[in-house]
DNA sequence: TTGTAGGCGTTATCAT
DNA sequence: ATGATAACGCCTACAA
């Protein structure tokens, strides 16, 4: 439409208020050009915006109808130079690919624009020293708070916390440790739910696929299986506990060199769903069937779990909401509040086709799983 | 200038140059601080901060030994106001945790970040209000730019455009016209390919799952499906082609409608990898097996289409790629080129198990799917 | 090579 | 109820 008119709509709808043209990044209104226009001081339009009592309800009403029409924002970045408060936060996490980072990340976005905050998303891909280098990018744009996702340098956070003096919220990290604020999944009564589960079903040979050792998260499930079988009075067998890395093609492996065994296990216990996944997959290939010839667990009941042939027992982690809940800590801290600690989120075991009696191979059948549910620990969502 | 000397970390650290504590959120120290304490003015700091030539190596490095010891960190949001560029960009979706849009955004953040750009991440809920205040409150943090993913209401922008002068991306969007920038999916070819495989395979009668009605992405899609039928010979039936929501849940329904008919599809085309998700449950639940009954295929190429039993024929849209051709776009966009308009990405068809030959039904037959793919259009990656 | 003097768009602290 | 005036932390002239 119009050419060399720099002049911002606002300002041409106005009546071309702007004396002359900008070759900068086309301006948009500020207070005081509101304030010309209005015929008041700009103080009087900034309290006039923000429904101050102290200014006359006539002259307000005039100012806000004229700084609507001419389009203007205020400027969030102005505000947080003087306010020294953003309203931003950081959400630093491996890849928001992942399901499961996805999920949390909606939790945190949601809560965190309830409250007029806005959310910076940092991919760190697991690497430790990009990790850092974001949380130093998102301390540079002053962020009021930072939320990391599954870390695997969770620990070190600690001095960067000391340093960037920035109240932080781990979600499922490494190592939380005593000083920082975290939200954690039971992973263990979770492992141990789901290897229970097995055990109830008759399994005695119940292997483990985890991530890559050395993880806490890693570590308390295993240590979860591990309790089960105690309980159960069944010999942990270390051939029968295995690494993956988390995703579907390493568990392919790992479930494979399972199923090579000269005594292959009858049952599965997955560190996680993406894990589960693959596993499936390797004992499908074998030419094996679930959860006839074996039974697999996962754990975090991602949107696919159940849509999976047959669909996947698992134990649920209410990630959203734990996401959210990072982020109301989060905001408790970021007013001052120093109460809010270490927040620790039951799991729950959601039973569904991927899991069934040991030696019930009833032979030929088709149609392994679908919605063949126990009623124990069904999602109440 | 300053008698009021506020105390900071840093400055403690460096001897205790604070005086009395402060009650606020703790500065950080400013390029005054570092400029005190190297005995320089502020702007000498700023400058051997940039690295700029026309100051002293030797104070430069001085200054930066300062700077580094006091644990500064430059202002980004004081940058921002002076330089009237945040390097920030905004990513409208309608949520994180759905697949696609965590791919895009992955691609998005991993280009923006290799440019110095920090994303806001802005889930609308698939609320065209909601989306609406999401842009207007990243106006107000003045991001840089603005990419849209996946919106319901994409011609609603152009006015939003011209009215907040801000340089934005759409992809996969509705109705971007002709004057907005896009990342597109050629999704005729792509669906024209998938249904033409089915057609291949012998399968005549062919359904159709789509998305909501109405929106470009399902109507072009539904539109390949068409053009395949009709290149082929094959009378297009209106009771064949129905619609779900883009999700399982809703697919499962829209499938169980269709294997109701008196003359049920022997193949279905869905319009994404979720509702072929969900197509195959209902499938699988009505005792009948894909391929070998009913074949199947999906869109998108999400994560979990090579897990699912049997695996899924997609058609792939290179999701990560596409985020970072929109951040490169905008990119172009912000630095004042105005070149760079409608990016057609072509679809490519990845042959999985979920597709069999018509009436190849070799009664019961456990091991279906697998790793079982033709040749044609494998992937590349 | 360095320092001085604005100004970015707000809010905050005084006056009036 | 309103208006001057001064920050906030940085950058960019321009002056020295």
């Amino acid at each position: 439409m119009l050419e060399k008119e720099r002049g911002n709509a606002a300002q041409v709808a106005l009546g071309g208020a702007g004396e002359r043209a900008r070759r900068q990044p086309l301006r948009q209104p500020s207070i005081k050009d509101i304030a010309r226009l209005a015929r008041v001081s700009h103080p009087t339009v900034s309290r006039a915006l923000q429904n101050s009592p102290l200014v006359n309800p006539a002259t307000a009403a005039k100012i806000r109808k004229i700084a609507e029409a001419a389009g203007y924002r205020p400027s969030a970045v102005a505000r947080g130079l003087v306010t020294r408060r953003t309203r931003t936060v950081g959400l630093v996490v491996t890849t928001v690919a992942d399901p499961f980072a996805g999920e949390v990340a909606c939790g945190i976005e949601q809560a965190a624009n309830d409250h007029g905050y806005a959310v910076f998303l940092a991919n760190s891909n697991a690497d430790a020293e990009c990790e850092r280098k974001m949380v130093q990018a998102l301390a540079e744009r002053r962020v009021d708070g930072i939320i990391v996702t599954s870390s695997r340098v969770g620990s070190d956070y600690l001095p960067m916390l000391a340093e960037l003096n920035v109240p932080m919220v781990l979600v499922n990290d490494q190592y939380p440790g005593e000083f920082v604020h975290s939200v954690m999944i039971a992973n263990e009564n979770g492992s141990r739910a789901a290897t229970e589960h097995l055990i109830e079903l008759g399994h005695r040979r119940i292997a483990y696929v985890g991530d890559r050792s050395g993880y806490q998260t890693e570590t308390e499930r295993l240590e979860g299986y591990k309790q089960a079988l105690a309980a159960a009075g069944i010999e942990y067998a270390a051939e029968l506990a295995v690494h993956g890395d988390g995703r579907p093609e390493a568990a392919v492996a790992a479930m494979d060199g399972l199923l090579k065994l000269a005594d292959p296990p009858t049952a599965v216990c997955c560190y996680n769903d993406m894990t589960a996944m693959g596993a499936m997959r390797a004992i499908r290939t074998r030419g094996l069937r679930v959860p006839e010839d074996v039974s697999v667990t996962g754990f975090d009941d991602l949107f696919f779990a159940k849509y999976l042939e047959p669909s996947l027992t698992t134990v649920r982690q209410p990630m959203r909401r734990m996401g959210q809940m990072a982020m109301e800590n989060l905001l408790k801290l970021m007013s001052g509040e120093d109460s809010v600690a270490q927040v620790k989120v039951e799991a729950e075991l959601v039973v569904r086709g991927s899991t069934g009696r040991a030696g019930a191979n009833p032979g030929l059948k088709v149609e392994t799983g679908g919605t063949r549910a126990s009623g124990a620990g069904r999602r109440n969502g």
